[in-house]
DNA sequence: AAGGTCGACTTGTCTAGAGGAGCTACTGAG
DNA sequence: CTCAGTAGCTCCTCTAGACAAGTCGACCTT
């Protein structure tokens, strides 16, 4: 492991010249997922200036999503979690009925079956700004279904979806076992036409909230992904949080031929 | 506007505090996009703390993207953009031709045509990176199409798309005019089915490099969104990497009806 | 052998101060 | 009036030090 020196000349300040070298690090591999940074100590002394400048530089790291600092142990290089999973397996069903082998063979290779930790269904009012989503007025009562997802024990995902309680009621969709294909089947044998449909995906950073829901360090980035669907009228059927505990995910859509 | 005190007894340390209101002043409304935060000067008063620890308060505003400092006039709350396009022209184009009205109107509403600040297009040996993604042999050549976009002359996206070259070369796609439909349309010309195939999305937050081709200032979170569109027989036809310089961004996709 | 204590090492938070550099508005000279 | 200079504001970077708090292993006691 090799640490340059700073050029006290440059335009570069510092706190940067030391964050590019330990990013040179991580990025050629000299350090990879797990491995400890060094500790302030040493970079304070290696590099001669105060401790401050060496933490502003850690901190550059860690607001890049690249190392998580735990306290009384040390700042570690962070472990890249990657979750691919199928936007809706209503698709995949569709494509799997149809024989279309090189779709399998990818839904296969990027199948994500996590496992479920909660499962919180509850029906009652919302919020304004949940209501305001599904075009709900304001008595209206809405079915929220709330998940933890975990991957090899680390928790990965929390989502939380909203479906008008008029759609929902005396149907599978109120419970914890939707039944095969889904709330989306579920919807299908309600007579919704979802053969097209319209789907909105945002990405963010998270709120303050959301990032206790997920029970984050703080100051590790991750993204949230805000996705809403809506039916061919422009219905609004299903609005649903999605936060990812993760600096990198990817979400695979199947766009499936009209 | 109104600044409370901090509770020394508290566990939240009292950087932490002091951030808890300011957000609470945004999230409240009582400060709103453009809005000039109290000077570091004023909050030092105010709080009756050291300049760092004023700084830390701001500092977590800032990885939130709630605010961006500027160096000689001050902090300001900041502005949302919020970006909406649809994913490929031609699921457009193909509902306005089947005359479904609420897509249209959805089109309509939500439609965003940027300003193409530049567009740069060269074919050439490509990075063993994007060639991987290509699924192309070590000596084809690649096609790159980078463009920026404005919206409302502020810098918003920059976008760089590849396609191999033996596709490519000779069509419309290697010209800054690609005439109705773009790209995709000049696909389906060429004989490609891309009636249905697969895009694989994914977020994460951006690297040194990207930050610096978007001109971003130090500190202000974006997210980057990756985009790769495969056609139906599972060859990758273009991969894009989309890089939005703003904390929240809706991407809108349309899943035609098969 | 089991359990507890302590000390070394780690990151977290805070203080008090310094000079630098970018921006804006005012002021005075022409 | 125009324009250059300047004062005063802003945030940026850095120093030197202090105590707090979490982790972990060595060592001592039971």
């Amino acid at each position: 492991m090799q640490l340059g020196a700073i050029d006290r000349a440059s335009d570069r300040p510092p706190y940067r010249q030391i964050a590019d070298q330990l990013r040179d690090l991580i990025d050629s591999g000299a350090l990879v997922a797990g491995d400890k940074l060094p500790s302030e100590a040493v970079l304070i002394e290696h590099y001669g200036v105060a401790r401050m400048t060496v933490r502003q530089a850690v901190q550059e790291l860690r607001n890049e999503g690249r190392v998580v600092a735990e306290h009384g142990k040390g700042t570690y290089v962070r472990q890249p979690v990657q979750v691919r999973r199928l936007a809706s397996e209503r698709f995949a069903r569709r494509h799997r009925e149809a024989g279309l082998a090189a779709f399998s063979v990818e839904a296969q290779k990027t199948g994500f079956t996590p496992n479920v930790d909660q499962l919180e269904i509850a029906t009652g009012p919302a919020a304004p700004e949940i209501r305001d989503r599904l075009r709900l007025g304001d008595d209206e009562e809405v079915v929220s279904r709330s998940r933890r997802y975990l991957a090899d024990g680390q928790p990965v995902e929390t989502a939380v979806s909203y479906l008008p309680a008029s759609v929902a009621a005396g149907s599978r969709i109120v419970e914890a076992d939707t039944g095969p294909g889904g709330i989306y089947a579920r919807l299908e044998d309600m007579g919704f036409e979802l053969d097209h449909f319209t789907e909105e995906v945002s990405a963010r950073m998270p709120t303050a909230e959301e990032r206790r829901r997920l029970q984050l360090t703080d100051g590790v980035p991750v993204v949230v992904l805000v996705r809403t669907a809506y039916d061919t009228t422009g219905r609004p059927l299903e609005v649903c949080d999605t936060l990812k505990a993760a600096p990198a995910y990817v979400l695979e859509y199947e766009v499936p031929a009209r």
